[in-house]
RNA sequence: GGGCGCAUAGCUCAGUUGGUUAGAGCACCUGCCUUACAAGCAGGGGGUCAGGGGUUCGAGUCCCUUUGCGCCCA
């Protein structure tokens, strides 16, 4: 606790500007938020703060939320539980390449090798340069540590209370270890494995994609209705919007109750131009009402082909490359001249090319017009192009998505943790009860954490998939596309009876997902760990529950059979006034800096924190206006309650006026809700709570003791006031001190020692016996507002004299008035002041002089 | 099509387990230079709580339903 001070520093004219910089340089020079790590687990409150993705810029949704989390840091902090608040850089992953190709405008390619001394051009030239991967990723470091000096600037300016000292970046030697390494343990377990299947492939990006990151979207199509040969020479009618998929036809599929096509299950059709032999199947996911109801199967058109080949066993047929062209060499299922000559016309093509060309070469085949449609179909969220399938070699790590036991564990995992708001819970429940595939991991892309695992190459060779080369623990982390496993010389790279490297990356979630792992020093610091593990709050937006959350339940489920926090805080979005999410795109986002350099970083904060947890909130310069306001007050109002050297009473005995002890007990009670509030993880509410009361405190009850405080009525009942006012303005401040650490730091500093953020926070004990009737608050409040109302209807000055006011109402409340009598007369200059006993409100005959 | 949320004053939103006459700020109107603050202060007008039905002594609050909006997913 901080000791009275024995001078004032209370300047003369207070004001907001230049609080910013002065006390954020202070909270770095002195390590006001600087980690204890000597502390014990229940001594410490953990946060697993999201890392910002850096390759973007920030955007006011980031102050929002981040904003959120700072406050509740602050009064855990004030509560005397050591915070462990980090702050981590995500710069894994597509962004950065995005970000790298564009900024530098280079490209990579493995094939060629390292040039130590490459320096990208200084203009990006109109054809992408193309460098080695290790000079690739060279240049998405390079960017990256630039884009976190913007970040921390802007994050150091906007007063979140992190440990500076305690960074990482989820593409750092530290982060890649405990990544691969979390992976490793996976795989011994089992958890983590190989598998050969069709996959949502983005042909863009050439890479593998997970159902989290999927997205549908409306497209304009077309159907063509194409006419099968059937063994007695009539035709049968399939309806297709990817005519140029004929060749990877496999089966025709109806429903099994569609009298229509009963007759045919079981038989074979040919396929047209083709002239290959595909049989009549039925399956309940055939829908009769969609175009003729029958369809063709092909491998792969959609994701329903992929449940038709699985379930019904269908061959496969693919004719679609990785890089979304029809693959050059002609299958061998087409044996006909006619089908090799046709195909001869499509090989190569991209797939809207290979749509006309069959289209033109089925001619009569196709029946009438295309019929167009709009279709929902799948992309990649970051790319523009439709999603193909391919069959690929990848890895998955299990997470319910094929496995009852393992999911219903999960959803239990999502019942034990408290979510804030707790209707969040429901998206977690119902996205992991509807997984329905394990999670897909490797991705084929450059900038990532390597999967760290190795092949044998036998005689010919050829990867032995099934046994993986494993990399000694304490080599982590590793590249195997430079590093050679155990036994293995560099020069049996990629020739028979060596290795060759596993080519992949892991997906961006597979790091992230280990966030508390990175930060908290797993299997690196394990006193560290030890006093984290797990932590107390994720906090995080609501639209990446499904992945980051969900991924973080998972590895920490797997690895330590432990949920990794104690609590989910979820924040909203940002929308515009139009209430539309406040986008790029739309042209509507408003540059952070710009915001913090008009209204001031306490304002902003202001601005954040009225939002509810949870709730989308409308950006509104109306109310960081107000929170400037609030502040500017708030200096004011300390500087008059400071005035006359007051300070910190030695003891709460000398506060016996009445009205003192009213206000007190109101404050008393404004402690307990506000710290019910935050215990929720409700810092709007605190706030409101506490503004409420401060405005209460300056319109009224500082009116009322102005003269007693200045000592008119001697010197016992102005050392009651002046005990009041200091006793309030320390609490009042502590209170609103996570919302407007500036302004609150800056009145402590003027009257108290140490920083207010290390002091504790308020509590219904300090006020001892102090605290009085709270009611005669009111009762005063209803006085001293017919005054005024009086005194404005007949326009006059508010110091007017009144000759005279008669309180009427119950005995009680008019009790309650007496004891304030002498504060109320003077604040009003009620020359008399009567009282008339009677039933029903109170209410107030006021005669203006 | 499924899940979740939202709908309260002109605007942005509170309203905590059902309980006096539904609140705040902004905006608007009328005043007041008042020795902390004119970037202030005082006072005022303004709402059939989206529509309908139900439970209850009592509903903004609980249940059903309709409509509109948003987000996530299929």
């Amino acid at each position: 606790m901080s000791t009275p001070a024995s001078y004032s520093r209370v300047p003369e004219k207070p004001t907001i500007d230049g609080v910013e910089d002065r006390w954020a340089q202070v909270w770095q020079d002195q390590g006001t938020y600087t980690f204890d790590a000597t502390k014990t687990r229940e001594q410490i409150y953990s946060i697993d703060t999201p890392p910002p993705t850096v390759s973007g810029s920030l955007h006011v949704g980031h102050v929002f939320s981040y904003t959120h989390t700072d406050c509740i840091a602050r009064y855990q902090r004030m509560r005397g539980l050591e915070v462990f608040y980090p702050m981590g850089w995500d710069d894994n992953g597509l962004p950065t390449e995005r970000r790298v190709q564009n900024f530098f405008g280079v490209r990579c390619d493995p094939s060629l090798p390292y040039d130590a001394n490459f320096e990208p051009p200084a203009e990006p030239g109109k054809d992408q340069l193309p460098i080695s991967r290790r000079n690739f990723v060279e240049l998405c470091e390079r960017l990256t540590v630039e884009d976190e000096k913007v970040f921390e600037q802007l994050w150091r300016r906007l007063g979140l209370s992190v440990d500076w000292s305690r960074t990482y970046q989820t593409i750092d030697k530290r982060a890649q270890a405990v990544s691969q390494r979390a992976f490793l343990h996976n795989l011994e377990r089992g958890e983590a494995y190989q598998s050969e299947a069709p996959t949502l492939w983005d042909v863009t990006f050439r890479t593998a994609v997970a159902q989290a990151e999927l997205e549908d979207r409306e497209r304009p199509g077309n159907y063509y209705r194409i006419g099968f040969p059937a063994p007695d020479g009539s035709r049968i009618f399939i309806e297709t919007t990817r005519p140029e998929l004929l060749a990877a036809c496999v089966a025709l599929v109806a429903h099994p109750d569609d009298e229509r096509y009963q007759p045919l299950f079981g038989t074979t059709v040919r396929t047209p131009l083709f002239d290959v032999e595909v049989p009549v199947v039925a399956h309940r996911l055939a829908d009769p009402d969609k175009g003729s109801g029958i369809a063709m199967i092909c491998t792969f058109g959609d994701t329903t082909d992929v449940t038709w080949w699985r379930e019904l066993q269908l061959p496969t047929r693919p004719i679609i490359g990785w890089d979304g062209r029809i693959l050059p060499e002609t299958p061998e299922w087409i044996g006909t001249d006619i089908g090799r000559d046709t195909y001869a016309a499509i090989a190569g093509a991209t797939a809207h090319t290979a749509k006309e060309r069959m289209v033109e070469a089925l001619g009569d085949f196709i029946e009438g017009d295309p019929r167009p449609t709009t279709q929902a179909v799948k992309f990649f969220e970051k790319g523009d192009k439709p999603l193909e399938i391919v069959t690929t070699r990848q890895w998955y790590i299990r997470n319910g998505g094929r496995d009852d036991q393992l999911r219903t564990r999960l959803v239990e995992r999502g019942a034990e943790l408290n979510w804030h708001p707790p209707y969040m819970q429901a998206r977690y429940t119902s996205w992991v009860e509807g997984l329905n595939g394990d999670w897909l991991i490797s991705r084929q892309r450059f900038f990532g954490v390597p999967l760290p695992v190795w092949y044998r190459l036998d005689e010919h060779g050829n990867p032995e998939y099934g046994t993986p080369l494993i990399p000694a623990d304490d080599l982590l982390p590793i590249d195997p596309s430079s590093d050679v496993p155990a036994g293995y010389t560099e020069a049996q790279r990629g020739v028979p009876g060596g290795f060759m490297g596993d080519p992949d990356v892991m997906d961006t979630w597979a790091t992230s997902s280990l966030s508390p792992q990175i930060a908290g020093g797993w299997t690196i610091d394990d006193d560290l760990w030890k006093r984290l593990w797990p932590f107390d709050l994720r906090p995080q937006a609501h639209e990446i529950i499904r992945t980051w959350l969900f991924s973080s339940v998972v590895r920490a489920h797997l690895e330590d059979d432990v949920l990794p926090w104690k609590n989910a805080a979820i924040s909203g979005w940002i929308l515009d006034p139009d209430r539309k999410k406040m986008s790029k795109s739309k042209g509507n986002v408003v540059t952070p800096l710009g915001l913090l350099d008009e209204h001031g970083a306490d304002a902003v904060r202001y601005w954040a924190a009225s939002g509810r947890p949870g709730t989308d909130t409308a950006f509104d310069v109306g109310q960081m206006k107000i929170g400037r306001r609030l502040a500017i007050k708030i200096l004011n109002a300390s500087k008059f309650v400071l005035a006359d050297g007051v300070t910190m009473p030695e003891d709460l005995g000398v506060i016996t006026d009445p009205l003192d002890r009213a206000m007190l007990a109101v404050l008393a009670n404004v402690v307990t809700d506000a710290t019910a509030a935050f215990d929720d993880y409700n810092y709007a509410r605190a706030l409101e709570v506490t503004e409420t009361f401060f405005w209460a405190f300056c319109d009224d009850y500082v009116e009322l003791v102005k003269e007693r405080a200045y000592g008119v009525r001697g010197p016992e009942a102005a050392a009651s006031a002046k005990a009041a006012l200091a006793v309030a303005l320390s609490v009042m401040l502590r209170l609103f001190s996570p919302v407007l650490p500036f302004v609150a730091e800056e009145v402590w500093s003027w009257w108290l020692e140490g920083s207010i953020h290390r002091a504790p926070w308020p509590t219904v004990d300090e006020f001892g016996s102090a605290a009085g009737d709270a009611g005669t608050v009111d009762a005063v409040a209803i006085v001293l507002s017919a005054v005024r109302k009086a005194k404005s209807e007949g326009k006059v000055s508010m110091k007017a004299e009144v000759s005279s006011a008669v309180v009427s109402g119950p005995a009680e409340s008019l009790d309650r008035v007496r004891t304030a009598q002498g504060d109320l007369a003077a604040a009003g200059r009620i020359a008399e002041l009567g009282y008339d006993e009677a039933p029903g409100p109170v209410s107030v005959d006021v005669t203006l002089a």
